[in-house]
RNA sequence: GGCGACGUGGCCGAGUGGUUAGGCAGAGGCCUGCAAAGCCUCGUACAGCGGUUCGAAUCCGCUCGUCGCCUCCA
């Protein structure tokens, strides 16, 4: 398995947003996402190509799709031909007659065509020389190449959202098919990410950001929210649904919280792979989960947490010293029955978000800290 | 207007012709000095309306609703 994940750096939103520094604002972006999403804790992709470092191989992409009479030049831009690909539309089902009108541009040859290379306009401050003159590579064009360069002519899996179907990946489909690689043999669009029931949106203010969301939640509630839903179904952000995915990542905390002898007998792995074999169903995954906790079985539950970057949930922290001074304290009261005493130590305690929970053994109490 | 996804018990969410999903919340009980944690018990739901079938949440049709997309954002 080689995992690629392109990184578009060009485009027109980062010219309007950055006039003259469009570069480093690509830059800074970029690495302000990587930032973000390291904060889930689960490694890096095999390759995240970016479009800026892939110029070459998108230039000579177009120029094979020109030669082949499925792309033409106007003025600087180059421009897909759609009518040279007779199963466009075959991905997303869109109907051509049925697109709503557009502004006529009057250089292509049919409304539908899509630009594979944009001549530079004024302030623009990023291009490259290209056979077409200063440009900069067009909107789907870039990830054809990326994947190609990355993952060969066809390859097994292209993932998604929902709302990529069209006109991007039917674009990229285009392009490549078009151009005789295999591409994607599979295509997977996961369902959309919603906030009270609505996609995401800066303008509506509907908004979390990753850093809020870890902050706010922890990195285990967030990667165990999204295992509670199968990967093409939208998913709803909210405060109840993070509070439930807390709930449960509380559950096996406490689980493991609990001395357990673990026999060295191998994970169950077969039980995880039939769930994970019927299209990645991680609510299947997610409910046998609950069983071997249930079991008992922390060998394999320790495991398949651990897939899934929930390892964390089988890791406990240590208390303070002043807070296991005042657990201290409050076990001898109540040795002496001093129940006052020890439920006035055990408000203490709370005070410094810390929850005291009276155990069987010796020390007779375990510290647990409140999220 | 078109294309697509989705609509399951209080909430989240699997399941796709007949058999317990699971979790969260809630109720009762055990345990506990009291709690917490844990354990036990308790829910027959599938947007609506028709149809197919011995039998449908699951198949077909229509309707309603939510969300996404409709090419120079990727």
């Amino acid at each position: 398995m080689r995992f690629v994940h392109n990184i578009t750096d060009v485009n027109d939103k980062i010219y309007e947003a950055a006039p003259g520094r469009s570069a480093a604002l690509a830059r800074d972006a970029t690495a302000w996402y990587l930032e973000d999403t390291a904060g889930f804790g689960l490694g890096l992709p095999d390759a995240q190509p970016l479009a800026t470092e892939t110029i070459s191989e998108i230039v000579s992409l177009i120029d094979e799709l020109v030669a082949g009479g499925h792309a033409y030049a106007v003025d600087g831009d180059v421009y897909f031909r759609i009518g040279s690909f007779d199963t466009y539309g075959a991905l997303s089902g869109q109907r051509h007659d049925q697109v709503e009108e557009q502004e006529p541009s009057p250089l292509k040859e049919d409304p539908r065509d899509f630009a594979l290379w944009k001549a530079t306009k004024e302030g623009e401050d990023t291009s490259w020389e290209s056979p077409w003159g200063r440009g900069r590579p067009g909107w789907h064009i870039e990830c054809s190449a990326m994947a190609e360069k990355e993952l060969g002519a066809e390859f097994w899996l292209h993932g998604g959202g929902l709302d990529l179907v069209f006109p991007h990946h039917e674009n990229e489909r285009a392009q490549s098919l078009a151009a005789g690689r295999g591409f994607a043999r599979i295509w997977m669009h996961n369902g959309m990410l919603r906030f009270t029931g609505e996609k995401m949106s800066k303008s509506v203010g509907n908004v979390a950001t990753i850093q809020e969301v870890l902050g706010d939640w922890g990195a285990e509630t967030a990667l165990l929210f999204f295992m509670t839903a199968h990967w093409r179904k939208p998913i709803d952000f909210s405060e109840e649904t993070m509070a439930a995915a807390r709930a449960q990542a509380e559950t096996f905390r406490n689980f493991f919280r609990e001395a357990r002898d673990e026999d060295g007998a191998p994970p169950a792995r077969e039980e995880l792979a039939e769930a994970l074999d019927d299209d990645f169903n991680t609510p299947d995954a997610l409910a046998l989960f609950h069983e071997w906790r249930g079991r008992g079985d922390a060998t394999s539950l320790r495991w398949g947490l651990g897939l899934f970057g929930l390892a964390g949930l089988a890791v406990d922290s240590a208390a303070p010293t002043g807070l296991v001074d005042l657990a201290e304290r409050r076990a001898a009261a109540r040795e002496a029955r001093d129940w006052d005493e020890a439920d006035r130590l055990r408000d203490e305690i709370a005070a410094a978000g810390w929850e005291v929970r009276d155990i069987e053994g010796s020390p007779p109490y375990r510290l647990v800290r409140r999220l």
